[in-house]
DNA sequence: CGACGCATTGATTGGATTCAACTAAGGTGG
DNA sequence: CCACCTTAGTTGAATCCAATCAATGCGTCG
């Protein structure tokens, strides 16, 4: 059902009893939607809202002023927009709807208030984030060291192993609503330069994609082309 | 002295007060001596202790499996190295001592049991890690989008600012104790092409470096020439 | 002194960008 | 219902930025 992912996701390192996934759940009640494309965040905003995706992608990203864009982040159903603007006070980046995203707003102090009384449930929150950080410093490896093609079928490891986490994966494969150009963002590239090896890609036989799907044809395969070790996403839980 | 560093840094977001700073410092009593070039840290690691750089320069870094090395963040005075273990398990990176360092060692139960009493301290040990992520970002918009002599610029501005909000800087010169394959590693450049993007940043006029040291002779230059904005630092308080 | 680390310079190569054209798919409106 | 338009993907050719390979200078330290 439409909350597993977010539930899933706590799951892997939180204790969440039958209760605290309610508690979780009732926190969403107020859900938005947003049309791809447009704006979730912006730059500079002071959201008094906690967002998560219950449904959809998004993406992180920053832009140079002459326009060139980096996607610094891809958020799937599960995914927390902002936690971090209470100690920050401002966003430092915008995020954008890559679909139509369903969003939860979360009242900022009603989510203080569960996570007071629940450690676990907190503590579940701060990895997260930290998880989020330890994914920009896999990233920055990957722009900075990679070359292009192993970069490409990292980014597709990374989403596979996530996109596992919350149940969204069926026989190797995934909905990846992601157009070449935001591949090409989120990895340093062109969109010209993404099409030419994902060709080789496809024609090493180790992944299919097209119509918003991505099938994993050769897991072991892309892992080894990628330089893949998926220790950084921190998961201390048997995924299902 | 010794521990200005530490306190400023804290200083930025935490109304300290002298009985704050006095019992922060009062956590540095167990300090030793990294020698350059040895790891602090290493990935895998599972440290019972919180350590900070009480004096000297490392880096965080990783490497792929083929051997090139991405530095993902400089370490200076004052600066954390793993608030993030006691969540997230386990070091997923390495850190290594640029120059010779001294570390304190604070045992995680000390520092548990002062931030428990101290709301203010512990919310700016967070908005430090916070901090950190917001770096990582802009760091991935560098490797990721801007040329490279952008990129050296932008490395530049922002360890000037960094030094700045821990009192390091005089008349625009601070310390900069990196070799160039070390500004290569953080660039995603080569050490050769390091090389002569300094050269053309020292013929602009807009910089001075050498014996370890960096003076930015035209600052708004600098900042131009690398499209530096520097909210991303998230510095709440005017600077000395 | 010799060895080593670091900086510098030149010549060459190559991976990725740029520019441009073209196809395919999908949605919209007359 | 089909002409039109937009968006995404594909392909080719030319160009260029940064990497690579290689050699040299220079200071420091054992």
């Amino acid at each position: 059902m439409r909350y597993a992912p977010l539930v899933a996701k706590l799951a892997i390192v939180a204790e969440l009893s039958e209760v605290d996934a309610q508690t979780v759940i009732s926190l969403c009640d107020d859900e938005r939607l947003v049309p791809a494309k447009r704006d979730i965040l912006t730059e500079g905003d002071r959201p008094d809202h906690v967002h998560v995706i219950i449904d959809g992608w998004a993406a992180r990203y920053k832009t140079l002023s002459e326009g060139s864009r980096q996607i610094v982040g891809f958020l799937i159903p599960g995914d927390f927009c902002d936690l971090d603007v209470p100690i920050l006070g401002r966003m430092d980046h915008g995020i954008v709807a890559v679909t139509r995203c369903h969003i939860a707003y979360i009242p900022r102090s009603k989510l203080d208030q569960v996570t007071s009384g629940n450690v676990g449930l907190l503590k579940a929150l701060w990895w997260a984030t930290l998880v989020d950080e330890s994914i920009l410093r896999e990233w920055l490896l990957n722009v900075g060291r990679r070359e292009s093609y192993a970069r490409i079928a990292h980014l597709f490891c990374e989403l596979h192993l996530r996109m596992q986490m919350i149940g969204l994966v069926e026989d190797n494969r995934f909905p990846l609503p992601l157009t070449q150009e935001q591949v090409a963002d989120a990895t340093g590239l062109t969109a010209v330069h993404v099409n030419r090896m994902l060709q080789t890609l496809r024609g090493k036989k180790l992944i299919e994609l097209g119509s918003g799907y991505l099938t994993v044809l050769n897991p072991e395969g892309l892992r080894e082309a990628a330089g893949f070790n998926g220790n950084y996403l921190h998961i201390k839980r048997r995924l299902p």
